[in-house]
DNA sequence: TCATCTCTCACATTTGAAGCGC
DNA sequence: AGCGCTTCAAATGTGAGAGATG
């Protein structure tokens, strides 16, 4: 009961501070991402950057890691990842390339990534990179780990939030912001179908060194049948040629090969910046475009900038331009059904407020299934819809069920809490989707006992398709 | 039936955390 | 408390083979 009376006033009153224009806002706006180890993610990227999915979970590699400037010291924070298809279609490698190969299998379910600190004041966010190692990809979509399921020959790119949040609940009015990073889009696979991919990740992945051409793998390869050994040759043979190739080429052209089905042709016959829009690489697309910054700075993390908060006046025409005109729409997006489905969605003045009837409408959290359902245009960039599925408390609050999160650290200190009480429409699931959502997921009254049951439901329903 | 594509599994190897004794 | 050693779980790509598909 005092946690609902605690809540209260975020339910009737005006958003937070950080929510309003102000100086809070501002500071918002300033906030900063950049990706570490940009190197690394370029030359895979330049390659096509493949994934391992596996049935118990794989890491990435390389990993998300970033450095975060511009937030605020004392306030906290909440960290999360979630995947995001790139495009529409299913690829499958062709001898030396990628190609299209069809239209996308139906998404699975979209889950998101929460940091182990989190929450965490925005002093120790920023005093060191943040690493998403431990987060983990899996092809089982029956995963019960909380890993992020995605389809495997599917192309996908992470996407990081940072909301400004005191726990879950308070996510609800938070502020978000999303950051993308063109190179660190990826192939999502269960085997390596690309040879340089693979030596790539031998080369810089520690735990691979065993597979090293100069490691002490030589034992394991004199064990080897002639046949396999006359492989190995064959794929160093391969390899070696590979790397003579010129890798200054634009590879994004060079090893996609343009679906030329149906919806290809439909999109020829349309604008000619759709059609340009259409190489599976929409990563090297946008980028190509994001150079433009007239800022002539640093603009690695201004263009990677999917803002979605309040933002410096200076900062929003730049932003506008960037992906009002030449935001290419690819068909794929036509069937997503929301927004941030794809980068090139156009993007709206950024806002992120929870819109005020919503607020209103919200007062009662009985109400929140209607206002969540359906005041919130679902395909509008500040669908909040996910956030407004939470209902969350602080674990350790009088009159708070403690259920504790899922944490990959597997501490006893579990700082987050659950989701109570969810209603079925409080999981809007795109409609082609539908039955691809867990049927807890529409379960009222389910309670969420852990992070790997809090992480199979969509806290950004917008990143469905 | 066959070829092709995709996925799964056991394996050898490495890393790094935890436990232990000094 | 700090150091060094051992143990073991986890992470990694390999390659054979199973299963699905056309």
């Amino acid at each position: 009961i005092s946690c609902l009376l605690d809540l209260k006033p975020n339910f009737t009153s005006p958003p937070p501070t950080s929510m309003a224009a102000g100086p809070d806002a501002y500071l918002q706006g300033n906030i900063r991402m950049t990706l570490e180890d940009p190197e690394l993610w370029k030359s895979f990227h330049e390659i096509g950057t493949e994934m391992i999915i596996t049935k118990p979970g794989r890491r990435m590699f390389p990993h998300c890691k970033v450095n975060i400037s511009g937030l605020i010291p004392c306030a906290k924070y909440i960290l999360l990842v979630d995947m995001v298809p790139e495009d529409g279609f299913r690829y499958k490698w062709n001898k030396d390339k990628w190609e299209v190969a069809g239209k996308a299998e139906p998404q699975p379910p979209c889950r998101t990534y929460l940091h182990p600190d989190s929450p965490a004041p925005g002093s120790h966010w920023m005093k060191q990179s943040v690493s998403f190692l431990k987060l983990k990809l899996t092809n089982n979509t029956l995963d019960q780990h909380g890993h992020i399921i995605l389809h495997s020959m599917h192309r996908y790119y992470p996407r990081f939030h940072i909301v400004q949040a005191d726990d879950l609940f308070s996510v609800r009015w938070s502020v978000f912001q999303t950051f993308t990073f063109p190179e660190t889009s990826f192939t999502a696979v269960t085997a390596y179908q690309n040879t340089k991919i693979t030596k790539l990740k031998i080369d810089h992945n520690p735990f691979a060194k065993g597979f090293r051409d100069e490691g002490t793998n030589k034992k394991r390869r004199a064990n080897k049948s002639p046949d396999s050994a006359d492989k190995k040759t064959k794929m160093t043979d391969m390899l070696a040629r590979d790397s003579e190739e010129d890798i200054q080429q634009d590879f994004c052209r060079q090893s996609f090969e343009v679906f030329d089905g149906e919806e290809v042709d439909k999109r020829k016959e349309g604008d000619p910046v759709k059609e340009e829009s259409y190489s599976p690489w929409a990563a090297d697309r946008e980028q190509s475009v994001r150079t433009e910054s007239p800022n002539g700075t640093d603009t690695r993390d201004m263009y990677n900038t999917e803002q979605l908060v309040p933002a410096p006046a200076s900062y929003q025409p730049y932003r506008f331009h960037e992906y009002s005109g030449k935001s290419p729409s690819p068909s794929s997006s036509a069937s997503r059904s929301s927004v941030g489905s794809g980068r090139f969605e156009p993007r709206v003045p950024d806002v992120a407020t929870v819109p005020e009837h919503d607020s209103s409408k919200a007062a009662r959290p009985q109400d929140m299934v209607a206002s969540s359902s359906s005041c919130v245009p679902q395909n509008l960039p500040q669908d909040y819809t996910g956030v407004l599925n939470m209902t969350m408390a602080q674990a350790g609050k009088p009159g708070v069920i403690g259920h504790p999160i899922y944490n990959p650290y597997g501490t006893a200190e579990q700082p987050l809490a659950q989701w109570s009480n969810a209603a079925p429409s409080q999981y809007p699931a795109p409609h082609h989707l539908t039955a691809d959502y867990p049927t807890q997921a529409v379960h009222p009254g389910y309670h969420h006992s852990n992070m790997a049951e809090w992480s199979q439901y969509p806290l950004f329903s917008y990143s469905c398709w």
